[in-house]
DNA sequence: ACCGAATCTGACCAGTCGGTCAAGATTCTG
DNA sequence: CAGAATCTTGACCGACTGGTCAGATTCGGT
């Protein structure tokens, strides 16, 4: 993956504009589903500047995916970590996922229609710097469970749970505000989801409340 | 969503090829992603044979949305009744879901393909019998909290983590392979998941053990 | 002010895709 | 077995899409 050298600020303006607008596009249908034309009139800028700052629509996909991998990698995992004690750090990263979940609809959902069409060009990413973060969280988990801080768990199974429970309030938002009835999910609904994914982890690991 | 008129065994024969060459090729790319050539392909027809059956794509692809979720309602939700006691109810859920989940991946990628393109199709389902069919289950749960049977919850959100959990290891099955550095996904990894998302939702809604 | 590089853009193109159609093959029915 | 109904199929088509390109415009340095 690699971005246009680096130039002007006319480079930067149109560039930031593009990237944003391919978001927002690709968020709704995904790679096969957008449309150049329509990134361009969401842009607000005509179809071959596109072409000139990005070349082809997968490479415009790729640095759509590379910003939001870049920018996930970034938050969050810190929570994880063996000196504070693991009813805080769950709380925490819980937390941080959800809030992302909520901030940044689009770029979950781009990242789960990656995934489900078979993460062809997200592999390197999932077996390289994500697997080596989940075997570093993993070992954080593995010792709170060596000190009876909590139960004795498989850690990374836990992550696949928590990050399956967080995406689901963006990427199926419109399935979960469909089954309750709401026309958009408020506040007090993101409070409960939050109790509840909270609560299923905390307590589902067993981990000792805070002294 | 209407099915063509039954008639002759040729047409029962082709039309549940084209289904099932359908639901392969549409559980990759969803929607925009699939062609009809691919498809006719698939089930080694003549494109225009699909067409004859089902007049569109779109239409074939409701016929298949249709068919899972048709087969979905016909399973599983039965698990909960208030007879039962919340742990093998529970328990017994999981499993199931879990298990169609593994059974037929690409159902599940489909559906979830749907709804993260904000389900212009199955709108009617989610806010129709899915919505009640939560709320009856969710009965059940508030039933069993008041006796003092697991802890007072959301319903409806265990339900969204139960379904997001299950799920994910089909629909996200390629980064939890590549997460682990699998080829494939034992019977011991799904054991395990299944040991995961079990204790999650028992320990984590406080069930008690059964007497 | 000047010039080369960078940027922008409308017009255009070739390939692909969903869908059509008319003619032939097969099956059903009286 | 005749003829109607159903089914099958290759050839074809218009619309659309990603991508190209040459010329116009703007920008940065001197």
């Amino acid at each position: 993956m690699d971005s246009p050298p680096e130039t002007g600020t006319a480079r930067r303006d149109s560039t930031a504009a593009i990237l944003a607008a391919a978001e927002t596009v690709f968020a709704r249908g995904g790679f096969e589903g957008a449309r150049m034309s329509e990134i361009a009139a969401e842009a607000g800028l005509p179809k071959a500047n596109l072409h000139y700052y990005f070349g082809t629509k997968e490479r415009l996909y790729r640095a759509v995916l590379e910003r939001i991998v870049t920018a996930w990698l970034d938050a969050a995992s810190d929570w994880i970590v063996p000196e504070r004690p693991p009813a805080e750090a769950l709380a925490g990263y819980v937390r941080a996922k959800l809030a992302d979940a909520q901030a940044r609809p689009g770029a979950s959902r781009i990242f789960a229609a990656e995934v489900l069409r078979g993460a062809p060009l997200l592999m390197p990413f999932l077996q390289g710097e994500l697997r080596r973060r989940v075997q570093a969280m993993s070992a954080v988990i593995e010792h709170w469970s060596a000190h009876g801080l909590m139960d004795t768990v498989h850690p990374a199974h836990v992550f696949f749970c928590i990050w399956a429970m967080t995406q689901t309030y963006a990427d199926f938002g419109v399935q979960v505000q469909a089954v309750l009835g709401r026309d958009r999910l408020s506040a007090q609904d993101m409070a409960d989801a939050a109790a509840t994914v909270t609560a299923l982890v905390l307590k589902g690991c067993g981990v000792r409340a805070a002294m």
